[in-house]
DNA sequence: ATTGAATCTGAAATTCAATTTCAAAAAGAG
DNA sequence: CTCTTTTTGAAATTGAATTTCAGATTCAAT
């Protein structure tokens, strides 16, 4: 299973910072690894405390933080004011198609897009995110 | 000159909609057309200050959804918490590079990658924004 | 094991843009 | 003018995100 190797990598990463691997970060992780939605804290805070009520918001906005730094997980911009994360490691980079009424999304890529895309940052000095 | 069009453009669309043409909205109106500028709220409310300091916040809130109605002004998301409007009559589409590390920005269009967004759009059912 | 320092946690407070509320002011109708 | 509707703006509220800080936990050195 993939799930020991980003364990791996976030244990990588906390080592590399000097940070502990508490209960908490473990839990947190796992819970967002266990989804493959595109999870506001709000909701990745709810999951967390279905398994360990003691948990605190604020840890969850931290450790998401770290998850961020260490390349696991991605933030993404929905166009309202909640900030969303997905799982970034296993995934490719993909593009979103949201709706600015409803919401509903769908993710895709196209090939030529993102070459042209990229064409296009490196003109202006810019790195695609 | 141009402002003419545009403030009959904006009479037009309060007079459809049964809305007054008040000292605030012409005023606020004035302020956001004499830039040519990605404005937040506050910046905007300063400007709009500067003429007459008895304007309120709330009314410039109010007025730029009103020019976003009128398709005057066009929300762009920099992805910061702070909305920003920009002067979309008499503009063409673009879109806009920005450093997520420094919020400066360019403006940029690429005929291909518009042509290509728009069939990926088509594609599946979302239009275009 | 004991101690002391450094790190981590989470409740609570704070921030800040955005929205809502509501009473007063202004505008329009008759 | 009088009555009704619309508009305004100060103040209150919201809600996500961040900061604060005292207590808990972990780690290292004895
Ligand atoms: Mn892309
Ligand atoms: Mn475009
Ligand atoms: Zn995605
Ligand atoms: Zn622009």
């Amino acid at each position: 299973m993939k799930k020991d190797k980003v364990m791996d990598l976030f244990v990588g990463y906390l080592r590399e910072k000097v940070l502990q691997i508490t209960k908490q970060r473990e839990e947190i992780f796992r819970c967002f690894l266990s989804t493959d939605t595109h999870l506001s804290v709000e909701e990745l805070y709810s999951l967390v405390r279905k398994k360990d009520p003691k948990v605190g918001q604020t840890t969850v906005f931290r450790t998401l933080k770290l998850l961020c730094e260490a390349d696991i997980a991605k933030e993404v911009d929905f166009g309202g004011r909640v900030k969303r994360y997905e799982v970034k490691y296993g995934h490719k980079h993909h593009d979103h198609l949201v709706c600015t009424k409803c919401g509903e999304f769908i993710e895709a890529v196209d090939e030529r897009i993102e070459e042209l895309q990229d064409k296009l940052c490196k003109k202006f000095g810019f790195i695609p995110f």
